[in-house]
DNA sequence: CAGATCGGTGCAGCGACTGCAAAAATGCAA
DNA sequence: TTGCATTTTTGCAGTCGCTGCACCGATCTG
């Protein structure tokens, strides 16, 4: 969510002198919030891979994450953004990682790596398996974390402006932003559906090879 | 919404012989039904301007279109459903014009005629005024109708898969549907934003154009 | 160890949304 | 007009997501 409207427990100040590393950092109560969270995310997207989420309820969840029924959105603002597949950092750091990108590079381009790192962390994330899983089998529940796509579009959109000397509200980063957030979704999706072990890798370069072909009816498949 | 869980006193048969007009047209019942739904929705809008959303209550909505609150749900699935600027006509004759478009004529530019159409008929509704404006002042709102965005983008997916003697699970199609119902979006939200009296027409001309140069940072603004 | 801070919890409550079955409105035909 | 079938409206009761608030106990700081 762009700003939470609960205190957050999480977010407020990151740890001071954080290494942008993994270990246990930070203080006790850093550690168990963070579990807090994990155990959270993964009783849910659990329990929603094995009973569908229409027959999960909050109480389900914190159950199984051994917490009161209260303290899950102290952590999370709706039920389904346990399915969100990337964190804040990885959307606070997009607008720096477009500013980052070689600078004779094409907008399409950097769009094209910048986004595929940010899947791509996705990916190693704990429940990036079973959240796929649960999206691919309930499309629905995508429209419920649209909001956290529309973050990574305003980060995006943050640093193609910085980039190109522009406003966030100029129409051409704004169409940027958009086009290529949604090539991403349908990137990820025509990848979970098929069949084949094609790479997602694969289907990011197919899709974005017809963007920046003007998505003209040519040649390929 | 796709396919709505209700039996939904408005959908099940056209009226017959219907003329594609907009008179008073059909039997008594019809025609109540269209008053009832109009009634609501004109009540939800004008109350959503006034008071924002989040103070409205469906038994509001329902006091002001003087109907009980459980019929509310017989209409619209959920409260902010009232905000969707086309119906279901328009959703679903959208693969047919997709169709109907001359064969010589590029995809790009067949989604921008197609869609030009669609938001110009919204644009006629009684309540798109308003509607508008609601959107632009509360943009979370969007989120919400979401869902309908999609419909219209399975419309024309139906339709370019038919066109292009694809399937509708086609990376192509899918990524044609995808990014140019993204791209109406943010020629809708950027005409909304803009202090300038351009017309809806110009935006979309120009993003249609970006698009169809591959996202390419050129010349123009 | 004393006081400040912060996350966890229970409670009480609002309001969206649903299924069900009775009631009212409408359509149709005798 | 009357009777019957169909469709829409309504009330009711209930579930559940989500929130503000106030309190308690764990953690941190000095």
């Amino acid at each position: 969510m762009a700003r939470s409207a609960h205190t957050a427990p999480g977010t407020a100040g990151t740890t001071p002198a954080s290494d942008a590393g993994e270990a246990g950092s930070g203080g006790l109560r850093e550690r168990k919030k963070r579990a807090t969270r994990q155990a959270l995310q993964q009783a849910a997207v659990r329990l929603f891979r094995e009973h569908g989420p229409g027959a999960v309820t909050v109480e389900d969840i914190c159950a199984g994450a051994d917490v009161s029924p209260r303290t899950f959105f102290n952590y999370f603002t709706s039920k389904e953004e346990v399915l969100v597949p990337w964190d804040r950092d990885t959307i606070d750091s997009t607008s720096t990682r477009v500013l980052e990108r070689p600078p004779e590079e094409e907008p399409l381009e950097v769009a094209r790596a910048v986004l595929g790192e940010a899947i791509g962390t996705a990916m190693n994330g704990p429940t990036w398996r079973d959240q796929a899983v649960v999206l691919r089998h309930h499309p629905e529940l995508i429209e419920k974390i649209v909001t956290s796509f529309r973050t990574l579009e305003a980060s995006l959109a943050e640093g193609f402006a910085a980039r190109l000397g522009r406003t966030t509200e100029d129409v051409y980063v704004r169409l940027l932003s958009a086009t290529t957030i949604t090539t991403l979704r349908v990137s990820v999706q025509s990848w979970q559906d098929s069949e084949s072990d094609e790479s997602l890798r694969h289907y990011l370069d197919e899709t974005f090879e017809r963007l920046r072909q003007g998505l003209r009816p040519n040649e390929l498949g």
